[in-house]
DNA sequence: CGCTGTGAATGAATTCACAGCG
DNA sequence: CGCTGTGAATTCATTCACAGCG
């Protein structure tokens, strides 16, 4: 395991990979080839040995990987085996939506606080798991206090920059940005921005265009009629 | 106005670029060079003149970019200038708080259905736009008649393939996707999924190494102080 | 002169193709 | 034999560097 300079586009794909060996172990599938989990997943064979190769020989040749066994390995390469805990600062609509999202858990993370600056907030407890809403001038005691690292921030941009800022200077090094902002981090301090209207405005120019059939993944196009009766199937079965 | 093999990163960037111009003309600057641009906003300046070459010739040779000027050719270009109607499938938690967000108006994109299969939430009417829940069996029908264009699916992950093949059937060209799986969709339909798992995980790899300074954009460290500066100046402002 | 627009050079990511092991 | 792991080839993206225009 040398995790040198591996590309963020590789680690994105063993979030992917990890996500189709659970589906495979779930089906029973105790072993698989790289070409046939391409196949099944619509992904690159040689890609997946190579984004594999960064970590260590994790098959056996002539007969593949064993899909639990390499399920273990991405987990802690991924980090997944360690729990972490999440701070969300603005409790407005995509704050409590995430609080409540339940898809955090699967990868290990537990929403442990809100933040905002509304006194109507603060206080308050939201959601099923009664996540409380502290004051985000608390911030840096909040997070000492519950152990938080990584935060989550859901504010309009104008003010991201400056959460931010506060955020780095509680001694969070992992955050998760929904604000549509090019936020400036320190180094050592990691900034993963999910933005919606980049998003949205893609989807825009795509629909703009007149049908200049437009590809983004050719693989995606090809085997449609095969999937669509694959799907058809699976509907049949239930 | 060429657009044939345009990437995506690209007119990702775009949207960004028109983001800034925004920034500037709110500040009330008229013109502006590809390296004020890039200096201010820590973008490159040959990039953005080739992005904006694939579209036409938009700039003054010794001059500059017209900042009014420009961000009208690319709020055509991403086809910000045409409304679009967006359908939300899902109406649990995420659904219901895009339903709520306010950041796609900015994009020309109102939300005027949700669908579900609870009929505990049919009929309903939810968020302060009073947006209607119908039953997803009746999709097309009111893709048709509320003449939806986009679609989002905030659905389990489980059951997105099935609802983006319903989402297909019924005309609709370009889909937002919230489910963690990767969906096959048809030629001439756009799909961009939004994936939250592989975001977090990608936190989750960053805090498990020990801190070999993994650096995702070089340009997001250097200037750090002199920004952290710019910042105490404009919060000292207000 | 100062800038844009763009070929040419570099760098990064993906895919090919095969040696070599189980 | 069938697979992995990996150098070599290719494709794709970014950056450099400068001719040429306003």
């Amino acid at each position: 395991m040398k995790a040198e300079k591996v590309s963020e586009l590789t680690t994105n794909r063993l979030s992917v990979y990890l996500r189709c060996l659970n589906l495979l172990a779930e089906a029973g599938v105790k072993t698989i080839s790289s070409q046939a989990l391409a196949d099944q997943f619509n992904l690159n064979s040689a890609q997946i040995r190579k984004d594999l190769a960064y970590f260590g020989e994790f098959g056996v040749r002539g007969v593949g990987y064993d899909v639990d066994e390499l399920r273990r390995h991405l987990t802690k390469i991924l980090g997944l085996d360690r729990p972490h805990r999440v701070g969300i600062i603005g409790a407005g609509n995509l704050g409590t939506a995430l609080a409540n999202y339940t898809g955090f858990a699967a990868s290990n993370f537990t929403v442990v606080a809100l933040f905002d600056n509304d006194p109507q907030k603060i206080g308050q407890r939201i959601g099923q798991n009664q996540i409380p809403v502290y004051d985000v001038r608390d911030l840096a005691k909040v997070v000492r206090e519950k152990g938080i690292d990584v935060a989550v921030i859901a504010v309009p941009a104008r003010v991201a920059q400056r959460v931010l800022n506060q955020v780095m200077a509680a001694g969070i090094k992992a955050v998760l940005n929904f604000a549509p902002v090019r936020l400036h981090a320190r180094l050592g301090v990691k900034v993963k921005t999910v933005d919606l209207t980049i998003s949205l405005e893609s989807l825009s120019y795509f629909l703009a265009r007149p049908q200049v059939t437009c590809i983004t993944n050719p693989r995606s196009i090809l085997p449609y009629e095969e999937i669509a009766q694959r799907e058809e199937r699976e509907l049949a079965k239930e």
